[in-house]
DNA sequence: AATAAAATTCATTTTGAATTGAACTCTATG
DNA sequence: CATAGAGTTCAATTCAAAATGAATTTTATT
């Protein structure tokens, strides 16, 4: 409508809202993968924001391009640093964060922190039960067994799955590339 | 308190008390499941009860015996099926519901239900992304093509991933026991 | 076909996890 | 050591997902 030249060139434009797609991309995308598992989206947003940008950013930067508090913010920038996803860079009056761009340490974060905890709380679990076979019913009592053995076998069969599906994922290394 | 014998023997007390907590802690074990993969508890819970009975149930005994409404059982009843962890057996005038103790039957139904569907949303997402490339900051445009490649690579290595690890977490037929 | 029990549906309610934001603590620099 | 900005905390709030339950549909039996 208005007469005035644009008052940035051409190509800055483009720039611009090009890259405000890519990174609304790459945050619906980790936003998903973190809803995925069980996480919280905005913590997969603050993940994509960092993995889209070429350079580091502030906790300031992350809120106000994300829309969410710095509450929210730090609490997230916490989680995904205690998972090994992203690194704090404090040798600045203000701190930056970047993301790890390896999809081993979200991985083996993942298996450390939520994995791992389960499977030794359902260790316990399974000994309780073990304990409880004699005291049930005898008409089933095979059945019982067969049943408490099954749970026993996914168990034992998670926890040996583990460092194999870790290296399976980890080939990155095995096939470097140009730019790697 | 009372000087009337038991109404019921000894070693049924007994039976009843241990099955009960032989349901609760595999209850207890199947939700805290579900939930770490973002299902909701109650679907845990429902293949929990299923898992711990020897006897396939109907729709209101599961409900009676968790304490859930008839609508909720019903749906995650559904959910389960669908997800092909239960069975149904329907030539009864009021169906009964089993638990499939294979392990691999849960896995594919996640990887079938849940993974595929997001992968291949996110394959659509990341052509949108390599389309974006050309518009991007030219300072930046190495930078911006590592993190899209690496992104692509996530995928493509989480396709070829899931075949192998299902074949992985489903050696028992490999290794038959006495029980099988 | 009638009816009664079983099962499903879905608008409403509940619940719990995520988010907010104001108060607080920490840290670096003059 | 004072202070100003950065970062954290956590009680209160918001919000989305799950659960409810009454109305409805489906199914089996006489």
């Amino acid at each position: 409508m208005s007469l005035a030249a644009p008052p940035a060139p051409e190509t800055q434009a483009t720039d611009a809202a090009s890259r405000e797609q890519f990174e609304n991309t790459l945050v619906e995308v980790f936003s998903e993968l973190a809803d995925l598992f069980g996480n919280p989206r905005s913590h997969g947003e603050i993940y994509g924001i960092l993995f889209a940008s070429p350079e580091p950013l502030t906790m300031d930067d992350i809120a106000a391009r994300l829309g969410i508090s710095k509450g929210s913010t730090s609490q997230g920038l916490r989680a995904l640093e205690t998972l090994g996803a992203i690194e704090r860079d404090a040798s600045t009056r203000t701190a930056t964060y970047a993301a790890r761009l390896e999809l081993k340490v979200l991985i083996s974060g993942f298996v450390r922190q939520r994995l791992l905890p389960r499977l030794d709380s359902s260790k316990t679990q399974l000994a309780t039960l073990k304990l409880l076979l004699p005291g049930l019913p005898t008409e089933h009592s095979a059945d019982y067994q067969l049943r408490l053995k099954r749970v026993t076998q996914w168990h034992e069969r998670a926890l040996r799955f583990l460092p194999l599906a870790q290296k399976l994922l980890d080939t990155a290394s095995k096939f470097p590339t140009s730019i790697d």
